[in-house]
DNA sequence: CCTACCGATCGGTAGG
DNA sequence: CCTACCGATCGGTAGG
C-alpha cells in the first residue's frame, strides 16, 4: 500500500519510470538497508546511493524516515497476518487449522525473511503509537494462535492443565524464533521445520 | 568483568568514587541506555548525562562506544551461560535436567531483563567477529540444549521421529522469546511460565 | 527529481 | 576526570 507524499507533480518530461514504480524500488531498499544495518544505523543517505539518487530528492517520495520504516513494518505485518488468517479460516478442526497456521507461517517467514526481519527487530524503533496503530489494540497475531489453542481446548482435544494464554506466547516464541537461525539453501527446508515443529508442539498440547 | 581503558591514573586529590565503582556505574547505565534507545540510536552523550559527566570524560573508562557494548553483551552472556551450565551439571536424567534448565533460564532472563534484551537485541551491532568471541565457535547456549536432547534421546527417553536440533531450536526460540512479552508484577511469576513451558516442551518430546 | 543549504549532533582526541 | 576542539554525518528543507 505505498503512499507518497502527495507534493507536487513532476514537471520534467525526460523522466524513465512512473511514480510507483519508483516507489516499489525505495520500498524494496528500505527494506534490505534497515535489515543490513538496522533502522537507527541506517541513514537517508545509504538508501538514496543505492537507489542512485540524491538523498534530498527521497522527500518527493517520503515524508520522514520514520514514515518509511512505518510502512515498510506495516505492510510486511499485514501480509503476514493475511497469510495465518486465511490458513486458520480454512476447514477443519483447531489443531488441525494450528498445524496449518504453524507450518504455513513458518514457511511465509522464510520466503519473506528480510521483511520478517525488520519487522521483528525495528518494530520498538517506532514510537507506540504507530507500533499500536499496526498491532491493533489486541495483538492480532497473537490472537490468532491463542483463539485455536482456547477453542482446541473449548473442545477437549487439549490437556486441562494448559493454560492457552501461555502455550500460545510458547508456540508464537518457537515459531517466530525461526528467522534468527534459518538460512535459505541450508540444512533444513521451511515446510520440514514447520512439520516439525508443529508435530512436537501438538504432541505436547493434546489430551491423551 | 570490567576493563577501563588504562590511559593514565588521575592526578587530582579530590576523587570521591574509586575508578571500579564508578566502572560499575558506567556499566549499569550504559546497559539501561542501550536497552531503552538501542546502540545506534544512544549516544554517549546520553550516558554520560545520567552519570553527570562530560562525554569525553567517558573515554577515561572507555575504549569505544562498541567496546562498550562488547563489555556489556559479553558480561550479560557469561552470566546467563553459567546459570544454565550449573544447571544442566546437577544430578538427574537428561529430560530432568531439561527441565531444571527451561525453568532456571527463565527465571535468570526476567530477573535481568534489561541486559537479556540488550544482549538479544543488539547482538548485531557489534562486527562478526566479537559476535564470536562472545558465542564461542559452536554456539555455547544452542549446544547446552541440544546436549541435552541428544543425549535424552541416546536413553530412549525420546520420541523417534524427533531432530534434536530442530527440537532444542524450538525450545530455544519458545524460551528466549519470553523477554519480548513478560512484564515483571504481571500476570505470570517466571516460575509459573517456566513451569508451563516445560510441561509442554517435555510432554512433546517424551516417547509413550 | 536536482541544487544548495542548515542546525544539530555524532564519536572521538589532545592536553592537562 | 574537564577544557576545548575536530571532521564527518545526520535528517530535513526551500526553491525550482
Amino acid at each position: 500500500m505505498p503512499q507518497p507524499a502527495g507534493r507536487a507533480q513532476r514537471r520534467g518530461g525526460g523522466s524513465r519510470k512512473p511514480r510507483e514504480e519508483r516507489w516499489a524500488e525505495l520500498f524494496a531498499v528500505a527494506t534490505d538497508i534497515f535489515h543490513e544495518k538496522g533502522y537507527e544505523g541506517a541513514s537517508l543517505q545509504d538508501i538514496a546511493d543505492r537507489l542512485g539518487m540524491l538523498k534530498g530528492s527521497l522527500y518527493y517520495y517520503i515524508h520522514s524516515k520514520e514514515d518509511l520504516l512505518f510502512e515498510v513494518i506495516n505492510e510486511v505485518h499485514r501480509q503476514g497476518l493475511e497469510n495465518i488468517v486465511a490458513l486458520a479460516s480454512q476447514p477443519g478442526d483447531p489443531l488441525q487449522k494450528l498445524r496449518n497456521v504453524i507450518v504455513g507461517h513458518i514457511e511465509h517467514m522464510c520466503r519473506h525473511l528480510t521483511g520478517t526481519t525488520v519487522f521483528l527487530h525495528e518494530m520498538e524503533s517506532l514510537p507506540p503509537e504507530r507500533q499500536a496503530e499496526i498491532l491493533g489494540g489486541e495483538h492480532a497475531y497473537r490472537s490468532v494462535f491463542l483463539d485455536l489453542v482456547s477453542k482446541a481446548k473449548a473442545d477437549g482435544l487439549v490437556r486441562d492443565d494448559i493454560d492457552p494464554k501461555l502455550a500460545s506466547l510458547a508456540i508464537l516464541g518457537s515459531v517466530n524464533w525461526v528467522y534468527r537461525w534459518f538460512r535459505p539453501g541450508g540444512e533444513f527446508t521451511p515446510r520440514h521445520i514447520g512439520e516439525q515443529f508443529a508435530d512436537l508442539i501438538l504432541r505436547g498440547l493434546v489430551a491423551d
